[in-house]
DNA sequence: GTGGTCTAGACCACC
DNA sequence: GTGGTCTAGACCACA
């Protein structure tokens, strides 16, 4: 996996497990890779991973299981929209339009941007 | 001036020229602030603007006359918006449309939102 | 390390750098020493070679992995030669030319000059 | 007149007016301007123009006649060209051939630049 | 441990 | 006056 220069990779590790949860890949009550293996196949130090599922623990979309693992919480699905619809249109959308009046993009060109996306 | 917690004052601050001069408030040949006048109207050490005017003159923006200041480029708009054009379509477009698609938000609620922004 | 009078610290150093991975004592992918480390050798603040590591990082001649230290980047020789072809050609070369012509010292000069240099 | 980037002002107008006295154009005891006349035509600072003129004058290369202005001195040509011969040789070809080494730049090709160039 | 940023204060060359 | 550089020391996020 490639990283973001300027985002942290314990961060960027955790939203492609939302994305994944979130998308269907990963389901309430699965159980997801040790610590070490994630780290290990991300080629990763385990301590980054331990950081990504502290995070995601806190926000209750994962949950531990003393000596077993780190499985899916019940909820995951609504606290991830949850958290990430309120940053979308709180943050993201506000800097979005700002960028595009700076750069006079027109909605036009960004609906044919996502059709051809889209397709 | 407030800054954003999360993002080094000296990038902030660029930003800020940056959009000063997108909107026409400065043009390219104007001289900009000296280090020590405009650390201190921001309430900033000189150190830091010097940063700033640093980054800026790396990207062409902002160029230096010894003994005497900075100016805006000739080429600064230009140079600013294909930066920032850059960015956008690569960066944040696909970002954007991933997310849109995740939260299942239609462009039609963009735009209404994007409508109502723009009153 | 002593240092020039009239050119920066932090340039010296980076040429210094520069060199050494010319000469093949640093190699691609080889770690530098950290910040702290190499201004402890040096006698020089740590901001300084951060500012040197800066520079060489801009210029693609090493890179960054974060937490974790610099690296000689995979294409530093050629970045280096490339920066220094460039300058020698277009900005020595011609100066150069111009003393000889001044001073009235010949090719063959320089050429003796030249064997006795290289015994 | 353009400047070079990295190099003090005064100095460059200092080596030109060493060049208009090495190729003759200004001989023992001609005048030359005066710091604001020379200030005005070259679109600098006089006080920029003194600072060369007191440059010059260290070296006995110019010298001054209160009230009336500044002359070649005599020796000037001499002393321009002990000066350039020392630092030529000490100083220029040394590095010359560090970097000729160091890009693998061979006599021949510089010989053959050379030969294109006074053509 | 690593680098990134910021402050405070200093000295310098240059205009 | 201007910017350029350097030091000393601090705090932070990240691995």
């Amino acid at each position: 996996m490639e990283f973001n220069e300027h985002k942290a990779i314990y961060l960027q590790i955790a939203e492609s497990l939302c994305e994944r949860i979130l998308s269907g890949k990963l389901n309430a009550e699965d159980r997801i890779p040790s610590v070490r293996e994630l780290g290990a196949t991300m080629g990763v130090n385990p301590n980054t991973i331990a950081r990504t599922y502290d995070h995601l623990q806190q926000r209750e979309i994962i949950y531990n299981k003393r000596g077993i693992g780190y499985f899916v919480a019940p909820g995951a699905r609504q606290e991830i929209i949850k958290a990430l619809k309120d940053r979308f249109l709180k943050e993201e959308l506000p800097v979005f339009f700002k960028r595009m009046d700076m750069l006079s993009i027109s909605m036009n060109e960004i609906e044919n941007y996502y059709k051809q996306e889209s397709k």
